[in-house]
RNA sequence: GGGUGUGUACCGAAGUGGUCAAACGGGACAGACUGUAAAUCUGUUGGCUUAUGCCUUCGUAGGUUCGAAUCCUACCGCACCCA
């Protein structure tokens, strides 16, 4: 396969390489040489999730992985305590290092959904390995590398400085980390959201500064998560992740129905390999079932085909024909008769008598299909009841 | 260290002595409708088994007052200016 071509399939999802030229010398030296690419890619363990958004990149990862190249996956246990300020525009709190240990832990199967895992193709790495031994003197001449002037550029950092946004100095120094990382792993390849462009490009400095290679930085743009308007992040609650179940009340293929009309083109880009020719005319002329076939794309690609039609399936019957799902929580409320609204805190679907009296007012409350209207009813759960409210199902139990 | 601002509910932001559980916008939840959980329109959005009632909440702690988100004092956080 010639560069060229290489090229326009990372193109895809690429929205800026820098630079080609470094790209196809690094392609032709690994040629050469016989020795693989290394592509680094950071995740810090802010949050037990891996998501959509992350997959954007690690798609390309895995087509360099096919193309016989090595993925770095770099774990930021270290960096994750100072917390990315990417794209942020207030400060990032900080997690415990027990957190971060749990969530680092389970990053590595999520990851192994998209990448191939076998040590050949991809190696793990924790940042706190290298950071983690650095003395006092050390980080000071890694903070001496770079001026307040040159960190201020970042446009999130020049914002929330405008606008009298405070800017912690632990921030400042995140993207220094991270640029660090790239030296001692020598990347040859960076791979990231386009928000990281600042942090990937500080890592090549490095790298030259250091007598390596610069890595190639190539960033993806940044998948919109489920609200529409920003961007998919775990800490915004907008996203799908790639552990998510297949169906179910908080299952990918709602999660896809939900997505509005306007970002199916997007995920279609980013997260398919459909051709453009093939999806762009389908979105226009039957938007809804371009939707339901790009959610059951999605977990087949995650999960099963399967899982694909059973979800759809579903979602056909609990959405469109107005039925009663299969799986939904059980809850056990205790025998005797009782006034409806606790029991409908109990289920967990409202989180005061308030709510659920509200809720019923509003009319979205059923018990057994039959909609409830009085909130001073009493009930008695003596077999299985459904409990509905709004799309929310729970089996209450005695 | 000095000065000037600022801190309100999930977020943003009004409110400067009673009519304040606190306007408005966003978000979230719900209802209607639909082509889907999209879009649109409508409603709800502190707690109390619902009450023209009580309780908690406007950075924290005190104080003034019949009455405080609003006035005073101290403290804490943030931003800016001066040093």
């Amino acid at each position: 396969m010639d560069f060229q071509e290489q090229l326009r399939i990372l193109s895809r999802r690429s929205e800026r390489i820098l630079n080609e030229a470094d790209l196809k010398a690094k392609f032709e030296q690994s040629a050469k040489t016989g020795k693989p690419l290394r592509i680094k890619f950071g995740m810090d363990p802010t949050a037990p999730d891996v998501t959509l958004g992350h997959a954007v990149p690690m798609k390309i990862i895995r087509q360099f992985q096919d193309w016989g190249h090595k993925a770095v996956l770099i774990i930021g246990d270290y960096t994750a305590r100072v917390g990315d300020p990417s794209g942020r525009n207030a400060t990032r709190p900080v997690l415990s290092g027990e957190e971060i240990d749990a969530n680092a832990k389970t990053y590595v199967s999520q990851v192994g959904k998209i990448l191939l895992t076998d040590p050949d193709h991809l190696e793990v790495r924790f940042n706190s390995e290298w950071l983690g031994k650095m003395s006092m003197i050390d980080v000071i001449k890694l903070l001496a590398r770079k001026s307040v002037a040159q960190l201020l550029q970042r446009e999130d950092f020049a914002k929330r400085f405008s606008e009298k946004v405070e800017i912690r100095l632990h921030e400042l120094f995140y993207p220094l980390l991270q640029g660090w990382d790239s030296v001692c792993v020598n990347a040859d390849v960076e791979m990231g959201g386009s928000d990281q462009l600042f942090n990937n490009l500080v890592g090549r400095e490095f790298q030259i500064e250091q007598g390596q290679q610069g890595q190639v930085v190539i960033v993806t743009p940044l998948l919109v998560g489920t609200d529409g308007v920003i961007k998919m992040s775990k800490s915004k609650g907008n996203y799908i992740a790639v552990t998510d179940p297949a169906g179910g009340q908080n299952g990918m293929f709602g999660k896809t129905m939900s997505l509005p009309d306007h970002l199916m083109e997007m995920y279609y880009t980013l997260l398919t390999d459909l051709p453009a020719e093939e999806f762009k005319p389908h979105i226009a002329s039957k938007p809804r079932d371009a939707k339901i076939e790009l959610a059951k794309y999605l977990i087949t690609w995650l999960h099963s085909g399967l899982a694909a039609s059973a979800a759809s399936d579903e979602f056909q019957k609990v959405f469109v024909n107005k039925g009663v799902p299969d799986e939904m929580p059980e809850v056990s409320v205790g025998a005797g008769p009782q006034k409806i609204a606790p029991v409908i805190v109990k289920a967990g679907l409202a989180v005061s008598n308030g709510e659920a009296i509200r809720k019923i007012k509003e009319g979205a409350v059923s018990w057994n299909g039959t909609k409830v209207t009085d909130f001073q009813s009493e009930v008695t759960v003596d077999a299985p009841v459904v409990l509905k409210l709004g799309r929310k199902f729970v089996r209450l139990t005695v």
